[in-house]
DNA sequence: TCTGGGGTCCTAGGACCC
DNA sequence: TCTGGGGTCCTAGGACCC
């Protein structure tokens, strides 16, 4: 385990807010809400409102009418991670990011090059602030679990070291939310117990946590009560999943509607799998019943493919099989992902590739890349909205 | 509180192989 | 006719995060 407390959390506030107040003065100061339909961010000044992001857009606008609705601009904020990890790397080689907008950095060892970790720290948000435009929190501690928890704590645009000698004095205190890993079921749970804070979890032993929250979950939570989960920090993690869904009204949906939403969400995660050069073996169907309750259906190939017919073929195979249970307890979404992600496969040239599924595939890729991705669209999907995407691991 | 759209990780059972 | 143990892969569900 490392000695100093040489681990960064970086994580950008309100990252896609941010960017839009960033780009339009007027919004600076006010509350802003990014997306329609649900909220993929809010300011702070939203957020004071207790607005969330993955709120529905009707509750947040209850909860806050005079925010500012804005539709999200993934190009722009696709643009400022790209700026904001350029400067992560030009501080570390040792980065491990972890979404659109925050990432571990491992600075042990760059203290004579660089100073200490909270030098480091303090000079990559004032990079990031002068040269992106964004606030962004830095936690600082000896390992990535507690470096988490600490920017959770000095959010926003904060700093907030967590010194070796002072790590359970820190986590102690802190009611069990803050843990990273611990949603509403588990929080609820321990709440039943009479379980509100960390130190209070750290007390109970693991035959009693394990009783309570299963054998796995139980005896993770045991160490991080008492930080005891070293975790290296991960160079080069790249995504092991991609997919798409869409939601649908409370219905009837006929199998065809259904098929048809299903070739479109096929389409725009081969495309975006070739677009970012990986390839799949394994298709998901995921499926939302009228009462809500989810379930998934999956296949795995013999090869992995960024091909749009077999991956279409796989995924309309469990969707017809899926059909009887559809007829009987409807359908309110419908989605796909294709995982075992590897390298796409170096396709032949081709002239001696008289294959038709490749040539269709990269013929609509090179229109969509020229005119924009709604140029060409599968005539059973004429007249419906395409969905949002929201980026992750860089490919 | 009526419900997005992206993801990751963990668990558990069954098939299959040695 | 019954009997071990271990490892890997596949499938499905569920919790959690942004």
């Amino acid at each position: 385990m490392p000695t100093g407390a040489s681990i960064l959390h970086a994580d950008l506030d309100a990252f896609y807010a941010s960017v839009e107040q960033r780009d339009d003065p007027r919004l600076r100061g006010r509350p802003v809400i990014v997306g329609g339909g649900v909220v993929l961010a809010a300011s702070y000044e939203a957020k004071a409102y207790g607005v969330q992001s993955a709120m529905g857009g009707r509750q947040a606008r209850r909860l806050c009418p005079e925010a500012v609705v804005v539709p999200p601009r993934m190009a722009a904020y696709t643009a400022a991670s790209r700026a904001v990890f350029a400067i992560f790397r030009d501080t570390t080689p040792w980065v491990e990011g972890l979404s659109i907008d925050e990432a571990f950095l491992d600075v042990g060892g760059l203290r004579r090059l660089s100073g200490s970790p909270v030098q480091i720290a303090t000079r990559l948000r004032r990079m990031v602030g002068e040269q992106v435009g964004l606030p962004i929190t830095v936690g600082v501690a000896r390992t990535k679990f507690l470096a988490k928890v600490a920017s959770g704590v000095a959010k926003p645009d904060g700093l907030l070291e967590v010194p070796p000698d002072g790590e359970l004095a820190f986590l102690h205190p802190l009611p069990v939310e803050r843990l990273w890993g611990v949603g509403p079921v588990t929080a609820a749970k321990l709440r039943a117990r009479g379980i509100h804070t960390v130190g209070q979890l750290a007390r109970l032993d693991v035959p009693t946590l394990e009783s309570l929250l299963g054998a796995g979950a139980g005896g993770h939570l045991h160490a991080l009560a008492h930080h005891r989960d070293p975790r290296p920090v991960q160079v080069g993690r790249r995504r092991s999943s991609m997919g798409a869904q869409h939601a649908l009204g409370a219905g009837p949906h006929s199998p065809a509607d259904v098929d048809a939403t299903l070739s479109g969400l096929v389409d725009r995660v081969a495309r975006r799998l070739r677009a970012a050069g990986r390839a799949g073996r394994t298709v998901t169907l995921r499926l939302r019943f009228a009462d809500y309750t989810a379930a998934t259906r999956s296949r795995t190939l013999r090869r992995a493919t960024d091909r749009t017919t077999p991956l279409l073929a796989a995924a309309r195979s469990l969707l017809r099989a899926a059909q009887p249970e559809l007829a009987r307890r409807g359908i309110t979404l419908v989605g796909v992902a294709v995982g075992n992600l590897d390298d796409a496969p170096v396709q032949p040239e081709l002239p001696f590739t008289p294959d038709r599924g490749v040539e269709l595939d990269n013929a609509v890729d090179a229109v969509r890349d020229r005119f924009g991705a709604a140029a060409l669209t599968r005539a059973t999907l004429l007249g419906r909205r395409p969905g949002l995407e929201m980026p992750r691991l860089p490919d």
